[in-house]
DNA sequence: GGCTTAATTTAGCAACAGCTTAAATAAGCC
DNA sequence: GGCTTATTTAAGCTGTTGCTAAATTAAGCC
């Protein structure tokens, strides 16, 4: 016997919820082209503790976005991209955005920075 | 003067929240193709209280998801699907999911009611 | 076995989401 | 003005989310 997580949802449904929290999208963008080890996924997101990032892994995991491949004491994880259907296109244009946000943000310090020549 | 929501969001991430809730995906859906009033919407959603669907009507609104129109005592809402990116198509696909899945229930009670007919 | 490293599970907490009921606003009509 | 209808705002309650610190599991090595 088998229970679902709760009201059984679509795969779909997991996935958006999943990805509606910030923290999720920045442990999906670590692991989308590389596989990472849960330590080292920890350790680049520094601003919570290892619980927290294992939490949210485990909830990527359930949701299908992620797979898990267990080597000895280590545990690698991947993104899967195949769960995320129309999603991916709305993750890859947040995270453009995001990538254009900040060279908007280089070019007008490096703009003010060279006017003001400080 | 005008402040942000919060801290500040990108449209797209103010949508992705919004629409991340099974009961604003409904509302969302009663003004997609037409124009409602908010007493017509909260009639439609009958589960809930008047207050509860004006809530979710307003968080819609500054999302950016739907428009607002006043006349006279009533307030018409509408779907902006502009605001909604490549989220359109995520929900369209919840949708279509939605109902094959009822397709599917409506066929299956049908087959077990002819196999047992009772 | 005992020690170390990797990662998770547990328990508890503060903040928040979504709801409810009751009160308030606002327009139209007599 | 007073009454009705349409809708929102306010206050409060409850369940959930995302976190932390402490305890636990599990593998590898001596």
């Amino acid at each position: 016997m088998q229970a679902r997580t709760r009201t059984s949802a679509t795969p779909l449904e997991a996935a958006m919820g999943a990805i509606a929290s910030p923290r999720r999208r920045q442990i999906l963008r670590l692991v989308w082209n590389a596989e990472r080890s849960a330590g080292d996924i920890a350790a680049t997101v520094d601003d919570v503790s290892w619980p927290a990032v294992s939490q949210n892994l485990r909830l990527l995991k359930n949701s299908g976005l992620i797979t898990e491949r267990r080597e000895g004491t280590h545990r690698y994880y991947r993104a899967d991209r195949r769960a995320l259907g129309p999603l991916e296109v709305v993750l890859r244009q947040m995270w453009t955005r995001d990538l254009g946000r900040l060279r908007e943000l280089a070019e007008e310090e490096a703009r003010s920075r060279r006017t003001r020549h400080d």
